[in-house]
DNA sequence: CGCCTTTGACCGGCGC
DNA sequence: GCGCCGGTCAAAGGCG
C-alpha cells in the first residue's frame, strides 16, 4: 500500500566491497561513486560515498551489533538489516532522520576481509545535499549516545558547485543563523560529494587507495583524520563542528584538489 | 509521547 | 521464465 514512501529507491551497486583496505591504517577511507549505471534506476544521479572506518574508532562510541554505525552528528534511523551473501556480517540500512525529506541513506556493514573495518556507504541524490550535522536536530533523543561525538565519518570538504559553494563556504557560520537547517544538514554531503568524486573516484585511489590516502592525508592533513584529533577539535568547537571542519578542510583541500565539475 | 530498533515480507532488478 | 539477491516497507515492541 504505501510502498513508495520515497520514490528515490535505491541503488545498490556497492562496489565498495573491494575497498576494504586490508591495510587501512587507522583513518577512515572514503570512496565516492556516482551511481547511475542502470538506466532505470538512475532517476537522478545517485551518489554513493563509501567510508571505511576502523572499528576502534567507533568502539568508543557505541557498538552493540555487528553493524553499528559510528556515531555521527546527524540522525539516522535504521530501517532494515539484511544478511549479505558472502559476508558473515549483516548489513544495516539507515535513513537520514535529520530532516523530513532527507533523501540520504547509508548502509553499514563490517568488512568481511577486515572485521575490524566498518564500511559505511552513503547514498543520496546528486542534487540533494547530504545531511550535515545539526546541532539542533538531535534534541530529544539523538541516539544511544552518551555524548555527542563529533563524527567518525568525517564529512569531507570542498565546495560544491551546484548547491552554491558560496553558501556552503559560509555555512560554517551561516548555518548558525540560517533558518534553513537544511543547508546545514546537507552541507557535508556537498562537501563529500566533490571531494570524493574528485579523489576517491580516481582509479588510482582505488588501486593505491592507501597510498593515495596517505598522500592525501599528508597533503590534506585533515582529510580522513576524524579520529582523535578531530574529536579534540570539536570538543573545543562545541557548536559548529562540521562546519568548522569543513571550513578548515576547504582551505587545505582546495589547494590539492580542484573541482572536476 | 515520540522516535528508534527489530524482524518478516514484499518488490524490483539482474543473471542464468 | 525462474530464481537469487539486495533494498525497502511496515507492524510491533522498547526505550528515553
Amino acid at each position: 500500500m504505501k510502498r513508495g514512501l520515497d520514490m528515490a529507491r535505491s541503488y545498490n551497486d556497492h562496489e565498495s566491497s573491494q575497498e576494504t583496505g586490508p591495510e587501512s591504517p587507522n583513518s577512515p577511507t572514503f570512496n565516492s561513486v556516482i551511481s547511475s549505471h542502470s538506466p532505470k534506476r538512475s532517476r537522478r544521479s545517485m551518489e554513493k560515498r563509501v567510508v571505511n572506518v576502523p572499528m576502534k574508532e567507533i568502539e568508543g562510541s557505541r557498538h552493540k551489533g555487528d553493524t553499528t554505525p559510528p556515531s555521527d552528528s546527524w540522525a539516522w534511523r535504521k530501517y532494515g538489516q539484511k544478511p549479505i551473501k558472502g559476508s558473515p556480517y549483516p548489513r544495516g540500512y539507515y535513513r537520514c532522520s535529520s530532516t523530513k525529506g532527507c533523501p540520504a541513506r547509508k548502509q553499514v556493514e563490517r568488512s568481511r576481509d577486515d572485521p575490524t573495518m566498518i564500511i559505511i556507504t552513503y547514498t543520496s541524490e546528486h542534487n540533494h545535499p547530504w545531511p550535515l550535522s545539526s546541532s539542533s536536530r538531535h534534541g530529544p533523543k539523538p541516539k544511544p549516545e552518551p555524548k555527542p561525538e563529533p563524527e567518525l565519518e568525517v564529512p569531507e570538504e570542498v565546495e560544491l558547485e551546484e548547491a552554491g559553494n558560496s553558501k556552503l563556504m559560509v555555512m560554517g557560520r551561516e548555518i548558525e543563523t540560517t533558518p534553513s537547517c537544511i543547508v546545514d544538514e546537507f552541507a557535508w554531503f556537498s562537501e563529500m560529494e566533490t571531494t570524493s568524486s574528485t579523489i576517491l573516484e580516481s582509479p588510482i585511489f582505488s588501486s593505491e587507495k592507501k597510498t593515495a590516502v596517505s598522500a592525501a592525508a599528508n597533503d590534506v592533513g585533515v582529510f580522513f583524520p576524524m579520529g582523535e584529533e578531530d574529536e579534540s577539535l570539536f570538543a573545543d568547537l562545541g557548536e559548529l563542528p562540521e562546519s568548522s571542519v569543513v571550513f578548515r578542510h576547504r582551505s587545505s583541500v582546495v589547494g590539492s584538489q580542484v573541482e572536476i565539475f
